[in-house]
DNA sequence: GTTTAGTATTATGAATTTCGATAAAATCCC
DNA sequence: GGGATTTTATCGAAATTCATAATACTAAAC
């Protein structure tokens, strides 16, 4: 009956223990045991088996923290959207954000500290994943938002297109093509490739395109994250095909070379699309919503749109 | 915070008044007055603008109000869960089932009785409403179970195939067929018929199958509903052809005939598809489960595969 | 204005929650 | 196995919260 005991029992759960649990809610060891055991005396069943160290639950206490491990949750999220009427900047609450490694550390860095001054209650809890486990994470509700890059469709996410990065070779400063603007694709003939592993999208891609402008090339080095690919550029083990944004710092510090590459038709330019993914049918938090407001560059600034949203749901 | 001052909350809203919602919850109006003012306390809003009378939610009280009119009853779903765990019979609740007038007069009442007896906790909440209806209902959330016939796909609407009713022959006692097992399709020729409005797929199924069949045929009344047809029947102002099942009273009366309609080939026959329909991303609750098995025959007896699929949910 | 129906407020007693202290239980380590 | 350690249950007292009846207030209807 009492959602604070829900918390309690939710907690407890989650870390195996009362009084972990207990002190996470700021009270006493004894308060925990005894609002659980009030639960269990209300249900009339016992939740969990203390026989056991840690504790572990009991088929009854599996359904009921099921249950109960989101409404907890649900309930501080309608408490949150009240006072975000008040002033929008009251939102509070954590994003769960799944990205992979490569869009991560360039672009969203700056986002999460725009968004930690718009929203000063608010944090972005950032997680660098392979793209699979990005997608399997806002699948699985482990995180709301999700980045992947060269999105496909999936049924139960949606998918909203965020942008779409231009792609240069990068070589090493002596390479002979560093300095230069930018280079037709057929001088790429020949070269020595540091390319991403074959099973990601964006190596299939690359090969396409290169094949595509008949361009013969070996790849020396398969990598499946875009730091260790520069890192090998860098030795030099050969030229790589990298997003733009990527290489800014490099560039920066001139440990490598941006060249453009030249003649592609506009039908099948090289680039590498990024995507913003949640599930479909799942109500945004209103810290997601207001993330996701950011990055795309929307308004989030009429609030009456975004309570018909909330209408509109129920 | 308090489970029980949101469900206070959420009466008060539902009567537009806080006698009526402290009678609901069986406390004194003072206590729910006391409740609610707690909450605006807790939130730092206003919620309900007394100021008027009937009273009315504030823009922040509309938020809190939508957001947690569901909350209360989601944790009872929990606490349903967990009880008939322990003991299978102890499952409780209310499952809201719109039906289509056809359907439920014949089929329900039987189901209705038989879950009451299994279920003593639990209850079915029935509505008759125009096909259309129906699915908005369910579509709404207004009733977690629809019954229609001739179901199409839907995106949102899991469709679940129920029974196929034999179409047969309705006529009036001294009619000529009346007592005839059978007639062929081909004696139907220029018979005068009582249907369906136009705007029903039953009525667009009958008249194809005539058509198909060369049979020539008048149409001299139109109705949107069976009891009404039947009684033009009884008349008689023609003869309609009709779901065998919605015919088994009037022809143990003696006040209709049924008959056998003869020459349907196997892959064109006459009859009407019935199925039972829910929101395809809605968990249903306990009670609406046990009310799906029951009436699709499905043994519920297994309480390992029932939360074996509340698991696969969380 | 007066009546009527509904809501806020207050004081009081009942129920509850909380805490610290302590007993009991499970695990760990030798 | 047995003591040390960690963790949980239980208890009584204090504090808090809650529910109620009685009463004062307010909005609408007449």
């Amino acid at each position: 009956m009492h959602l604070k005991a829900l918390k309690i029992f939710c907690d407890v759960v989650r870390w195996a223990s009362f009084s972990r649990g207990a002190a996470e809610n700021r009270i006493s060891q004894s308060s925990a045991s005894q609002a659980v055991h009030q639960l269990e005396q209300h249900l009339g069943v016992k939740l969990i088996d203390r026989s056991k160290r840690p504790l572990v639950l009991t088929t009854h206490g599996k359904v009921y923290y099921d249950g109960c491990k989101d409404l907890v949750g649900r309930y501080l999220e309608i408490e949150n959207r009240v006072k975000a009427l008040e002033d929008d900047h009251n939102v509070v609450g954590t994003v769960g954000v799944a990205s992979i490694y490569s869009v991560g550390l360039h672009h969203m860095s700056q986002y999460v500290k725009i968004f930690g001054e718009q929203y000063p209650g608010a944090s972005v809890q950032l997680e660098y994943l392979h793209p699979t486990r990005v997608v399997e994470s806002v699948f699985q509700g482990g995180v709301e938002l999700g980045l992947i890059s060269y999105p496909r469709k999936w049924p139960d996410l949606k998918v909203i297109p965020w942008r779409e990065e231009e792609m240069v070779l990068a070589v090493h400063p002596s390479h002979r093509f560093a300095g230069l603007g930018s280079v037709p694709v057929a001088r790429l003939d020949g070269e020595t490739f540091v390319s991403f592993d074959s099973d990601l999208t964006i190596r299939r891609v690359i090969d396409r395109f290169l094949r595509h402008h008949d361009v013969q090339f070996r790849v020396a080095l398969e990598f499946d994250n875009i730091e260790t690919i520069k890192r090998a550029v860098e030795i030099p083990s050969g030229v790589a095909i990298l997003p733009a944004p990527t290489l800014t710092r490099e560039v920066a510090a001139g440990t490598l070379a941006a060249v453009r590459i030249d003649g592609q038709d506009s039908a099948d330019r090289l680039t590498r699309p990024l995507a913003i993914i949640h599930r479909r049918h799942h109500q945004l938090s209103l810290t997601a919503s207001r993330f996701l407001e950011l990055l795309t560059g929307e308004d989030g600034a009429s609030p009456t749109s975004a309570n018909g949203h909330v209408h509109a749901k129920s």
